[in-house]
RNA sequence: GCCCUCAUCGUCUAGUGGCCUAGGACAUUGCCCUUUCACGGCAAAGGCACGGGUUCAAAUCCCGUUGAGGGUACCA
């Protein structure tokens, strides 16, 4: 029995995709769960799609969500280079290898021929494929060509009769006729290598014992398994997850919203949420738990668990995960992960233990990092607001004055700060007033936020300190007068 | 067009022939808690795509239909 290693290869197009990195968990989650090794290869072949700076990104999202990995191209490993740009040399040789053993040959077709010839199959109602044109070429006429400085690529010659079947751990058998299957260009006329010739080379000499990707490769596999079989390779164990869909069933884009990770991390989810949830998307434990660190899911994820059909990218169950990871993680480090949202909107915070209290009275409010600004904000400078804020709906002006004028009193004689105290003399108060208690901790509520929502009265009171809450009151009672 | 894959509440899912009168979570609605908003608690509504088989018994197995998704590039 090989041991377990798995691979995350992402080509370095921008901000990592979720639909991506949920495929990135899987592997990661598997190779944890086996004790195997995870990783990653940097998959630089399209130099036409390439984006600078790209593997960092993909390397903080990764780390940000407490992915980590074994072997990679920022820490090197026993089957490197990780960048596929590196190992150009190795495919070209295996490309020529084949072409050797007469399973694969040159093709000096322009991409306007190619373009002519699929129109044609098109309208003829046949699946367009390579007419094998170059196959024809003698050695000779080859070398000439090449000679002549033409350029060329190298295609796999696929046998045209025969099936070519798989078994794959989440969907069972799969089945391709060899029919069907096109002549794939392995090496292009820029010499560098396709997505395919690449990855089973890499998969290959990287000891790459399970592929989990997405379902879209579904139809390429049979195409490597043709490759393995004709270098004499063993083929890896496969494994297809189903695709990450936006809520119109199409595939997740752009035009949905947020789909990058560092998009998410801007918008203030938490990675233990994101992680959370993104394992759930296409995989379940058996029991009906919801709430999973990746500790935890690296213990139950098991990949034959793993759903076949498409799963939606929910972005209410989302927040509901980031709500409920805010609400229970420690108040000091989400007063830490607040701060620079707080920054970032321009408020003069430090972290101190005031801080620390204010994020206490709103954490069980804030479903996102993004919130805090708005939840906060009055802790530190009291919101302009309308006088009519102070009136509750079942008191009026005068009564509000006089309630707003008695929690003066009371609290400036108060003379243990604290929530009990405090609490029980105010509603002393109301009794003592002939009001109920909610026409005159509404009124104190809204002088002390300045908002028709926020945390309780008492609370907020007692944060702000005897000072600023008379200061406030002083405010709100001129309001009325 | 051709090939492949998939199909349980609106969404994520549990379910591997009898424990299913189909369970949970999110979202929705109502009630409770309550100074507001949340949180929390309780409750309601809501689903096996359709049609045939197989079987004493089917959400579960088989076939077909329909629908959805993916692939069909010198992109990955």
């Amino acid at each position: 029995m090989c041991d377990v290693r798995v691979r995350f290869a992402p080509s370095p197009t921008g901000d990592p995709h979720v639909g991506n990195i949920r495929t990135a968990l899987f592997n990661y989650l598997y190779a944890r769960h086996t004790g195997g090794k995870f990783i990653i290869r940097i998959e630089d072949t399209d130099q036409v799609r390439l984006k600078e700076g790209s593997d960092q990104a993909i390397f903080d999202s990764l780390r940000w969500l407490g992915i980590t990995w074994d072997e990679g191209p920022d820490i090197g490993g026993p089957y490197g280079p990780y960048r596929q740009s590196e190992r150009l040399d190795l495919y070209k040789k295996h490309a020529l290898e084949l072409v050797e053993k007469g399973m694969a040959y040159y093709c000096f077709c322009s991409a306007e021929r190619l373009e002519n010839m699929r129109k044609l199959q098109e309208a003829a109602k046949k699946a367009p494929m390579y007419d094998r044109k170059c196959l024809g070429l003698t050695k000779e006429e080859v070398e000439e060509k090449i000679a002549a400085g033409e350029p060329y690529v190298i295609r796999l010659k696929v046998p045209r009769d025969g099936t070519t079947e798989f078994d794959d751990l989440i969907r069972g058998r799969v089945s391709f006729e060899n029919s069907v299957i096109d002549d794939q260009v392995l090496i292009k006329s820029d010499g560098f290598p396709t997505y395919h010739m690449a990855c089973v080379v890499d998969d290959h000499y990287m000891k790459i014992s399970h592929v989990i990707r997405a379902e879209e490769w579904i139809s390429s596999t049979p195409k490597h398994i043709i490759l393995y079989e004709a270098f004499g390779w063993t083929p890896p164990k496969f494994a297809h997850a189903p695709m990450v869909l936006a809520p119109d069933r199409s595939k997740l884009s752009k035009r949905h919203g947020a789909t990058g990770v560092k998009e998410f991390r801007e918008l203030g989810y938490l990675p233990e949420a994101l992680a959370n949830f993104l394992a759930f998307l296409g995989w379940a434990p058996q029991d009906e738990r919801e709430i999973f660190s990746l500790e935890e899911l690296a213990k139950e994820f098991e990949i034959e668990r793993v759903n076949k059909s498409g799963a939606i990218f929910d972005m209410n169950k989302l927040e509901w995960y980031n709500g409920y990871y805010i609400r229970h993680i420690e108040t000091r480090d989400l007063a830490q992960r607040v701060l620079p949202f707080l920054e970032k909107a321009g408020m003069q915070v430090k972290f101190d233990d005031y801080l620390v209290n204010c994020v206490a009275l709103v954490q069980e409010r804030m479903k996102t990092l993004a919130e805090a600004p708005e939840l906060l904000d009055f802790f530190y400078e009291l919101p302009e607001y309308d006088p009519e804020l102070l009136i509750p709906k079942k008191s009026d002006r005068e009564t509000t004055k006089l309630a707003l004028e008695k929690c003066y009193q009371v609290l400036k004689g108060l003379e243990d700060w604290s929530h009990d105290p405090m609490e029980e003399q105010l509603r002393q108060a109301s009794t003592d007033l002939g009001i109920k208690s909610g026409q005159l901790l509404w009124p104190l509520r809204a002088a002390m936020t300045g908002k028709s929502a926020s945390p309780g009265a008492f609370e907020v009171t007692l944060v702000l300190g005897k000072e600023e809450a008379l200061k406030r009151l002083e405010n709100a009672i001129s309001k009325l007068a």
